[in-house]
RNA sequence: CGCGGGGUAGAGCAGCCCGGUAGCUCGUCAGGCCCAUAACCUGGAGGUCGUAGGUUCAAAUCCUACCCCCGCAA
């Protein structure tokens, strides 16, 4: 079957291997290269590149209804396409290009977050599993009929790295499956259960807010990684850091704490050497073990400490 | 030439504006104290202050060029 694969950023390059290496691909499409980095140089996506050097045929259009597109890859014939984080939304021009239709891969249990962050999401609000739905796509976001879908635990330690590089394997398996029961002729079921949305992430959904439990802004710290980042300001009497990234903690057991019960919430009540320090949360306690100042390196709460002078009571908002 | 921050001992920082002895916390090494300690006390080692040039009696500090790192933006 001729497959065309719509795809854009690193972490899918598997998935663009698996298929390179068992089905037929005759073209690539990925988004146009755009400014990136430090000076804004102009890259191609991890993608394209992927493709130029296995000979294949790439388009990165900048508007995916324009003709000129559309005629140029109908040239290939292709049967069905794959997409996955591609970035863009696809229109029904494209859509009606593939007799068997199109196929995304996306990363939850649809229709449970549907849209650009679905892995980041379902950490934060605290899901305990997880998968990825392989459906055919229609003009809504995420709607269309779910093909296959498997499911994973989220561990209580994953973040949204960790968490990406299981979906992807998991992804694998969800695509040769979503393959097989097409070529057999499945046409999918309609989504069933109650939908929800993933919005991409703002840089303002990564501020701590104190005042919940430890358990939600542990989620919070793991689902926003690597970006927004889950951030906060510290004061003190000699200094004021407006914006501290926290990109590690573990809750704390408070039985392990014995402290007064008047810090306010949000303040430092311990500091544990060598590891962190331990800010007081509503209700609950988190252990701080990695962060990074703005315009500086990662580097331990320890270290952060040594230079910082943060001392128990100070405030965090 | 997109905007901003940074490079000082193994780690994290101060000092720079306003030039004049290389400083703080931690680690490390040696010794001491204690029933005991992630505690405390004493002493020591460890630096081309990112690189090169310039100004100066004198440069971590002022000037110029370059290298490397980080953030914004996506």
């Amino acid at each position: 079957m001729k497959i065309a694969f719509f795809g854009t950023p690193e972490y899918v390059l598997p998935i663009f291997e698996y298929l390179l290496k068992n089905e037929d691909v005759v073209c690539a499409v990925t988004r146009s290269d755009k400014p990136f980095g430090r000076h804004l140089q102009s890259v191609p996506s991890p993608i394209k590149k992927i493709a130029i050097e296995k000979k294949n045929s790439v388009f990165t259009p900048e508007n995916l209804k324009d003709k000129d597109f559309i005629s140029q890859l109908s040239t290939f014939n292709p049967q069905l396409a794959i997409v996955v984080a591609y970035g863009k939304i696809l229109p029904k021009e494209v859509l009606a290009l593939f007799p068997s239709g199109c196929v995304n891969l996306h990363f939850s249990i649809l229709p449970k977050y549907r849209g650009a962050a679905p892995i980041q999401w379902a950490i934060i609000k605290g899901e305990k599993e997880t998968g990825v739905t392989g459906f055919f796509m229609d003009e809504g976001l995420d709607t269309g009929k779910i093909i296959f879908q498997k499911k994973i635990k989220i561990a209580q330690n994953d973040d949204t790295v960790a968490l990406q590089k299981k979906l992807i394997f998991v992804a694998i398996d969800v695509l040769s499956e979503t393959l097989e029961k097409i070529k057999k002729g499945f046409n999918g079921e309609s989504q069933k259960g109650e939908a929800s949305y993933a919005p991409p992430l703002k840089k303002s959904d990564g501020k701590i807010d104190w005042n919940q439990p430890a358990e939600e802004i542990h989620n919070l710290i793991r689902g926003t990684k690597p970006w927004p980042n889950a951030h906060t300001a510290i004061e003190n009497e000699k200094s004021k850091i407006k914006n501290l990234k926290i990109l590690e903690a573990e809750i704390f057991p408070s039985s392990h704490l014995a402290i007064s019960p008047s810090f306010p919430v949000g303040s430092v009540v311990f500091i544990q050497k060598n590891i962190g320090f331990i800010v007081k949360c509503n209700p609950g306690f988190l252990l701080v073990k990695t962060v990074q100042p703005a315009s500086k390196k990662v580097m331990s709460s320890w270290s952060f400490l040594l230079g910082h002078k943060l001392a128990v009571t100070d405030k965090l908002s």
